[in-house]
DNA sequence: CGCTGCTTTGAATGCGCTTTCAGAAATTGA
DNA sequence: TCAATTTCTGAAAGCGCATTCAAAGCAGCG
């Protein structure tokens, strides 16, 4: 009646289950479990027949029944601000890397800068039942903490590196390279500095940067004009229409920081296309240090930030408290201030 | 003892349970599943009590066990060949939005390119009991395809129209985009063209764009010489390296057509460092349009293609499949080339 | 007021697997 | 060789939910 085999009953479509190889192999049911889950537990001789009946049958065990019998489902969730982007597609890439090799199957979801919708993206990985979850940025709904927390699951925070402790981070001191950058311009004699930064609200790296700058600028009894820091959203087309009109006023920065790199790129097209010579006329740094910043003439003087590192770091992190391992201590990664053309001392000091 | 509530039984950290909303409702399990899964069909009564404790219990149904009753994990799984690009973060986020705004999560994985990395990526995430599957491209083993569609459960691959309609596509003619470019040069004098493009084993998108530059060469009785394609992984470097031996040719093509944009940039920036002028000395084209295209200067021609609507759109497809309803029929999208300043006649036709 | 036919609800079953627990087999020591 | 361990294996009990099936509720009608 039915060629297939025993294990094909009419209509059903799944593969063979566990109990289909067990009578293959002349084993019980729980023998098959413990030569996938405990391979070392099981006498060589029963784990060769049994192993050759899942070959022969073909068997892929069933990830749901696992997960509900296991309590554990092998997912690891990630919920990013934008998947559409070149920001943050190194991480996201890194950790699926990282969590795949130890056979987790990474679930993303991107909030699209959006709180609400991150928390609804929490909710929903929360209710597929991911072993670990992974978030961008500390800021959002204490409520939002304590869910992940009440799940007992082990979480991770990238792209800052908070020094309260209250939750496990994988990042680097947004302020700190601000900072740096500011510090550089400073040094080379500016002292009319501009910004452009992301919503700072929401956002706590782009409010950590726009910090650093102030307080870089504090240290040396500077500040910064109301109308000199002009927040938008992420894109060039932002960075244009930014620095076009910070260009425009009656004493002009002599400096502008971009609190992203794509505004960075817009300012340095928007420059050629008012005429004005970077760095000789304006100096423009960036933020992140994304490919496009060295291939520019003039260079892009800009800060790297690990971003790579740490999407690989957040899934090694996860994952060894996953393993009941003493996770490596998280403490801030290192970022580099990287000096190119388009810096430079203003023309006419003040 | 516990102050928590029935449902924290000692040691428990998980949520409450079907059953203990059932109680506290004072109606049975099944009645509480109904309200989530076919509200329409419980009295309004029962339902607002229902509610009221799953509100009041903070319930969230598990995962798992909703997957292994109902045999859908409500889970859709998508392998790119990267995560690192701004070529699939488009597509990426569009998938994402689209599935999570029908309930749906989306899983994900990288293939970096290897096909054998994709098959494992497939056998994994069909382990894991996705509802369907996302793939980029047509070019793999037929073993994964037999794998796949065993598991009867919907797929489609993006990035390429296929026309024998051996698989769903939403896609567009890549040969007939790059065929496009190529006419264009040709219509504007060039004879001499070279290509730099993707390594084409393993990956039919860069095969069809080669094929589509020879076919349209074909159509003018012209061709292409061997060392005037240069096959390259993606990556701006590469274009450099590639434009930068096209160029030191004894007779060096008068126009390059680059598979991808990155190539396309890289010649660009390298042109620059040659002192050669576009398009003035050499016309360059891309592939794909990204933001970049638009703002160098000169612009940069190429050919706009749909990515986010494939995204989009996939998405799309595989939900009606799912919900039973006749899928939309998958026919090619639209690409547009757009002409902008990086290319020009060649300076001394032949 | 009792019957038919429809809608709503609850009891019970099982999805495929992991994991005790107890018993069987293998190993060791005397 | 036999008892005492130790190592492996199998039987059985769920994991939390969807879903079938039968019973209960209800409206309409004669």
């Amino acid at each position: 009646m039915d060629g297939e085999g025993a294990f094909r009953i009419a209509g059903a479509t799944q593969g063979a289950t566990q109990e289909d190889v067990a009578r293959a192999a002349g084993v019980s049911p729980a023998t098959v479990s413990r030569c996938l889950n405990n391979p070392e537990i099981v006498r060589p001789a029963l784990k060769a027949k049994v192993e050759a009946a899942i070959r022969a049958l073909d068997y892929v065990p069933h990830g749901a029944a696992r997960s509900l019998a296991s309590r554990r489902s092998r997912m690891i969730g990630a919920i990013f601000p934008s998947l559409d982007s070149a920001l943050f597609g190194g991480a996201l890439e890194a950790l699926q890397n990282e969590v795949a090799r130890a056979g987790y199957t990474l679930v993303v979801a991107s909030s699209n800068y959006d709180l609400a919708r991150e928390r609804d993206h929490v909710r929903n990985l929360l209710a597929n039942g991911i072993d670990a979850l992974m978030l961008v940025g500390g800021a959002r709904d204490e409520e939002v903490y304590r869910t992940i927390q009440s799940r007992q699951i082990p979480y991770v925070l990238i792209w800052v590196a908070q020094s309260d402790g209250r939750h496990p981070c994988i990042g680097f001191d947004n302020a700190a390279a601000a900072a740096a950058v500011t510090h550089h311009l400073l040094d080379i004699g500016h002292r009319r500095l501009a910004v452009i930064s992301g919503h700072v609200a929401n956002n706590d790296r782009a409010a950590a940067r726009l910090a650093g700058v102030r307080t870089a600028l504090d240290e040396r009894g500077l500040g910064l004009e109301p109308d000199c820091v002009l927040e938008r959203p992420f894109g060039v087309e932002s960075g244009r229409e930014a620095f076009r009109r910070l260009m425009a006023a009656t004493t002009p920065p002599t400096a502008v920081i971009c609190g992203a790199e794509p505004f960075a790129y817009g300012a340095i097209f928007e420059s050629a296309a008012l005429g004005l010579e970077v760095p000789r006329d304006v100096s423009i740094t960036g933020y992140d240090d994304n490919w496009l910043a060295s291939q520019l003439t003039p260079g892009l003087t800009t800060v790297r930030t690990p971003r790579r590192e740490m999407g690989t770091l957040a899934g090694r992190y996860l994952l060894s408290v996953l393993a009941g391992k003493a996770p490596l201590s998280p403490r801030p990664l290192e970022f580099e201030l990287v000096l190119r053309g388009s810096t430079a001392p203003p023309r006419a000091p003040n």
